[in-house]
RNA sequence: GCGAGAGUGGCGGAAUUGGUAGACGCACUGGACUUAGGAUCCAGCGGUUAUAUCCCGUGCGGGUUCAACUCCCGCCUCUCGCACCA
């Protein structure tokens, strides 16, 4: 019979929907397993990153289940966002109606792979059912006082007509269309992420088992924590003060000048009256106008200009000119940095530019350093000098003393600066959830009563051509009454950043149906957190960040008694094609749908799984998937051929007797089949190594090829190879379920694989008569000798190996100094 | 600059606590079967060599050890993240 796995696949896939397979409820008796994969984006089609994804994730999911675990396996929709948009303007569709038709698609492509989800669960996020309980979180977070409006410079893509959160700039582009972001003042809805800072850093611990390093510390990086001090500089006619954030407080005596950032808000003020004036606000408008890119490349040359104005150093009592310079950052710490050219490498070279004075406070330990022979600041650690009662000390004792120092004399304090920025969540954009919030002359912004909720998004508006939002042309939209006075008001008419919706559907999924709360507390209980998070790299800052924040900020709501939504993370590597990562942009991409009418789901599942382990990117080639459609039909004639003489049976349950009655050759079968299940059991629990674990398999069926016609003949062997066989096919069930369930009902196995116990292996069966022992001389391999496996006794092995004609041979005119036996293993002898 | 990860055949990749480097697959070569083979089955396949049980070989240079892809020290290269962060 051929093997057409067209065929069998959809007939399985029916069988596993009818007979609802995948459903799973929470129960207390059972122990738990949430295995989830970030969920896709309704673009239109799955794509083979989405396939490896998805396949690494069912991998995992159908073990645990045959492991015992009691599986939440679920799958939903990241269905808000701009290119639904976008591509509605294209098409002339409505975004919701080309959403929807994506999401019908796409899940038909899953159900092609058969992906064992619990599709009862299914979430779309672009529902109100959905999106009404964000809206609730927000009113809660508002009362919190953990959302805000502010006006501020604003990251704004041009060409997606909308404000970007800090994290959606990269590299001053836009993460979506690369255009370059600009600044813009607008009043903006924030989350105050910032609050959870602390605790977000300080959680990263709690994850250090479950998630890669890299992410923990591109999340450390990204919070930015910095401690230091706040140093109060007054104004030379002390009329104000500026206020400085420096980690190097050490190194204040040494403050030469001051330098604010062009945007600073003292700085009209300085200048106002001065002969420089006009100078300073021309260089000022020239900063300002440089685009992100420009303004922060490396390359860009330090300068600056002196506004005229002076402030004075509290400590030295020295009149520090104050300059306005181009590498300082309006948004980080204070905007004004107290330049120390001795210990900055920045302010060294603005010095020397400017011929600003030099004044060493720090001395290393082996050198004197003279400011007229520094090529280059010194940073590094030493003891104080020319600092008045703290010359002596070194610069880390320093930094605490005058930090107490700071705090008595209230010319500053310590304090902590965190490079993380608070969370943008208004997107000037009409695909996403409404903010539940109303502008009324009378009361001024108020949020919607939790009773009106959701706040629909009209579905019958006219997208604009450019992109711009509809709402704010809606008047059936934005015109409502204040939940508050009842008077005519405005209706907020920006949306949430689609970044909301990812940040606690993975908790939804846990009773996705529940319409009178966002989540069913028992549910919520018994399945969170998620086991094991699958998921591209790409999403390390992002959506793990603000997931992490989200599950913290509903538990102070009262919502879930959580601390981190993922104990566990496993991020896979990127699917290339010719070395460039697959995209339509390089035209290198290859369609999930074309490899499955031509290969199968199983082959293309079990391609993605064997080629490289899942964290490493994996190079797509076509020699590659025949290679494993080959195996899949290696496997398909094995059983096909041997089938009319096997039956299926519990795996590894042929005897000792049964093997030892066909020889060594059946004890080797019997052994291999044993080892597999050991090195596949091995490979899946500790590091999701499915390379190895296939290629063990592998192993299993070449070795079951070389006996079977043999085998064959007698009574003795067919039940040999009936356990291997069932062993095979149990083991290789997550990978390529529809094969192995085919091919297990054709031998006659009753129940369903996927409802089968994953297999147990004997040591026994595991130990050899006779063991190779390596012989060794000087650590080089000299010969290989079989021994009984009870031998152990080093002298034995000793002798043995001397005894040896080619261990003989290497030693001739060598005095044997030592021998070195390790049982089991090799005899290393040490002669010179 | 800071942080993280990686470097092994022609290629993807193996090697559990230091103990036979190159499992498994791809590509390639040979054989069998065949009217045919781009199907299938069997075998070979790091370099060097006429062959070998010789010699060389896991980015480079040292070291520890009876023994190092693995541990230590010092470098080089690549990838990713952050970055005039004060």
């Amino acid at each position: 019979m051929k093997y057409d796995p067209q065929h069998i696949e959809t007939k399985w896939q029916e069988i596993w929907e009818k007979g609802n397979h995948f459903h799973c409820e929470a129960d207390a008796a059972k122990p738990k397993y949430y295995c989830l994969e970030m969920f896709p984006y309704p673009s239109g089609n799955i794509h083979m990153g989405h396939v490896r994804n998805y396949s690494i994730g069912d991998v995992i999911a159908r073990f645990k289940r045959m492991q015992g675990f009691n599986v939440l396996h679920p799958m939903g929709w990241d269905a808000f966002g701009l290119p639904a948009e976008n591509a509605a303007i294209k098409h002339n569709v409505h975004p919701a109606k080309w959403t929807h038709a994506n999401i019908d698609n796409m899940r038909l492509q899953l159900k092609r792979l058969g992906y064992s989800y619990d599709w009862r669960r299914e979430v779309a996020t672009c529902i109100p059912e959905y999106y009404r309980w964000e809206q609730l979180f927000f009113i809660k977070f508002m009362e919190k006082g953990l959302i805000y409006r502010k006006k501020a410079p604003q990251n704004w893509c041009p060409s997606c007509h909308t404000v970007l959160a800090n994290e959606q700039v990269v590299d001053g582009l836009c993460w979506r269309c690369d255009s370059v972001v600009e600044q813009k003042d607008l009043t903006q809805w924030f989350v105050r992420i910032t609050n959870y800072a602390e605790e977000l850093l300080a959680d990263l611990s709690m994850l250090e088992k479950g998630w890669p390093e890299r992410v923990l510390s591109m999340q450390k990086n990204w919070i930015g924590k910095s401690i230091g001090a706040e140093i109060v500089f007054p104004l030379e006619d002390g009329a104000d003060a500026i206020t400085v954030f420096t980690t190097r407080q050490d190194t204040v005596f040494g403050a030469m000048f001051m330098s604010l950032a062009p945007e600073h808000p003292l700085v009209e003020k300085l200048i106002d009256g001065k002969p420089q004036a006009e100078d300073v606000r021309q260089f000022v408008h020239r900063i300002r106008n440089m685009d992100r890119i420009a303004r922060t490349s490396d390359t860009l040359e330090k300068e600056g200009i002196f506004t005229g104005a002076y402030c004075v150093n509290p400590f030295t009592g020295v009149k520090m000119p104050i300059w306005v310079a181009n590498f300082v950052l309006a948004e980080y710490g204070t905007g004004a940095v107290m330049a120390v050219p001795a210990h900055d490498q920045r302010d060294f070279e603005f010095a020397a530019k400017y011929r600003l004075p030099v004044k060493v406070v720090i001395q290393p330990e082996n050198e004197t350093l003279q400011p007229e022979t520094m090529v280059q600041a010194y940073d590094g650690p030493g003891t104080l000098v020319d600092s008045g009662e703290f010359s002596g000390l070194s610069n880390e004792e320093a930094k605490r003393r005058i930090a107490d120092w700071l705090e008595r004399n209230h010319k500053g304090r310590r304090t902590v600066n965190w490079r993380l920025r608070d969370w943008n969540i208004s997107r000037q954009r009409y695909w996403g959830a409404p903010i539940p919030v109303v502008y009324c002359d009378e009361c001024g912004v108020v949020p919607e009563k939790p009773e009106n909720l959701p706040i629909i998004l009209p579905l019958d508006v006219k997208t604009h051509p450019d992109g711009r939002s509809p709402l704010p042309d809606t008047p059936a939209f934005y015109e409502c009454r204040c939940p508050k006075c009842g008077k005519k008001a405005r209706r907020e008419t920006d949306t949430m950043d689609t970044f909301v919706e990812s940040s606690w559907y993975f908790m939804r999924y846990t009773d996705a149906g529940i319409d009178t709360a966002p989540f069913n507390e028992k549910a919520l209980k018994y399945w969170m957190p998620v086991d094991q998070y699958i998921g591209g790299v790409e999403h390390a800052i992002l959506h793990l960040l603000y997931s992490r924040f989200f599950v913290k900020a509903l538990r102070d709501i009262g919502y879930a008694d959580l601390a981190e939504p993922f104990s566990n993370l496993l991020t896979q590597g990127m699917v290339l094609k010719d070395g460039a990562k697959m995209s339509k942009s390089k035209g290198n991409t290859v369609e999930p749908s074309e490899m499955i009418s031509k290969y199968g789901a199983d082959t293309v599942r079990l391609f993605c799984l064997f080629a490289a382990p899942p964290e490493r990117d994996f190079d797509w080639t076509e020699s590659g998937i025949e290679g494993a459609f080959r195996f899949v039909s290696r496997v398909w004639r094995l059983v096909t051929e041997l089938q009319p003489g096997i039956r299926a049976m519990e795996p590894c349950s042929a005897s000792a007797d049964t093997a030892d009655a066909l020889g060594p050759k059946g004890k080797e079968l019997r052994l291999k089949e044993h080892a597999t299940v050991k090195k596949a059991t091995d490979d899946i629990t500790s590091r999701f190594q499915f390379n190895t674990a296939i290629a063990a398999v592998m192993e299993l069926v070449n070795a079951l090829y070389l006996v079977k016609d043999e085998f064959q003949k007698s009574a003795a062997g067919r039940e040999l190879l009936s356990s291997a066989v069932s062993t095979t096919l149990t083991v290789l069930s997550p990978f390529t379920p529809h094969l192995c369930e085919e091919l297990w009902q054709s031998i006659g196995g009753g129940a369903m694989l996927l409802n089968a116990s994953w297999p147990t292996f004997d040591e026994k069966a595991l130990v050899r008569d006779e063991v190779e022992i390596v012989l060794q001389v000087n650590g080089k391999v000299r010969g290989k000798l079989l021994v009984p496996a009870g031998e152990t006794d080093k002298k034995n092995l000793e002798a043995l190996a001397l005894a040896d004609a080619n261990v003989g041979r290497h030693t001739v005119g060598l005095t044997v100094r030592k021998v070195i036996a390790i049982p089991g293993k090799l005899v290393n002898v040490v002669a010179n």
